[in-house]
DNA sequence: CTTGGATAGTCAACAAGACTGACATAAAAT
DNA sequence: ATTTTATGTCAGTCTTGTTGACTATCCAAG
């Protein structure tokens, strides 16, 4: 079903009336919806004196435990420098531990502690009850077409390891 | 075809299988496609030593020529003082003129100059390239989908100003 | 085994762009 | 005349990005 749309491209542009003003359109939503997106987790992060840096760290530390500073990195696309200041502080609360690498020291592996856990689900709860909502309202075909437009919108290079990074569901629960 | 999920909307949680690895699925798809979805731009205004705000600020009073700075102000979000900042150095650069109100002489409206239109338009050329793949490659029920979900994750009072806002598509050329 | 280069991470200093708070000015509204 | 509104500005702070310099570790070649 999807398959029979590649072939389709070319017709698309008519069909969608890919106007420069729907196009438009489809950046402002973008947009706000992106603020309406982070707007629960920033109210939240204020109170702990965090921003959304450090809701992303603990986001992908939680899903992927023993993490090394330099994957992270490379999911964020930050510099080491930017991520160390974040981190550090998380480690310092007590939020994030970093163990020394087994196999190379050079290496910390990053997990999150009894309260880091704590804080991530609530962060992440807050946004899974929006995005939830959001779903409901909207639908499960909406959700499928959702979901297809904005894997496409990812740069190609990083879209590859996101949707691998994706498959790994459920391995850690 | 789309109403009829409407009522379906109670059964959507199992029919979207709605389990919080799906919805965290969804979060970072988010976070990945916004990046990309700015990454052009991004580049570009390095060039110019501008920033996102620079982007928003132009893209709005494009949209709306004769904006108020605070109708802007609305629109993105911030404080007076932030996007002061910005509009001055736009306006020092001879890309936003800033003229005093006719009924309302105490506010000021908005225009893009000459050289201030074509910054636009090549931000917006290069931002809805991306988008346009983006749908091309979905295919048009996916575009659907897309933006009904968006429309959804947009703060409920911030949505119907954003919609209204759209509606005046094509008012401006 | 030692030297040297590459890799992983940390520390320090700086910049952009948010923020708050205080204040100024002009014009509209009461 | 006084108050309120719209805008602009100054000063200072915070988050989060940047670059540059540094330490620690690993690995490979001599």
């Amino acid at each position: 079903m999807t398959r029979s749309f590649a072939n389709a491209a070319a017709r698309s542009e008519q069909l969608l009336f890919l106007t420069d003003e729907q196009l438009r359109s489809g950046i402002e939503l973008m947009f706000f919806a992106y603020r309406g997106f982070t707007a629960d987790p920033d109210r939240m992060l204020e109170e702990y004196d965090y921003g959304r840096a450090h809701h992303r760290a603990l986001h992908f530390v939680n899903r992927q435990p023993g993490l090394t500073v330099n994957a992270l990195l490379d999911i964020l696309g930050v510099t080491k420098q930017s991520l160390n200041r974040v981190l550090r502080q998380l480690v310092n609360d007590g939020l994030i531990e970093s163990r020394v690498g087994e196999v190379d020291r050079r290496q910390r592996n990053l997990y999150l502690t009894e309260s880091g856990r704590a804080l991530e689900k609530a962060l992440s709860e807050a946004q899974r009850a929006r995005m939830r909502k959001a779903y409901m309202a909207a639908g499960p075909e909406a959700v499928h077409g959702f979901r297809t437009v904005l894997e496409q919108m990812i740069d190609p290079e990083m879209r590859s390891r996101v949707l691998s990074l994706m498959q790994e569901d459920g391995s850690n629960g």
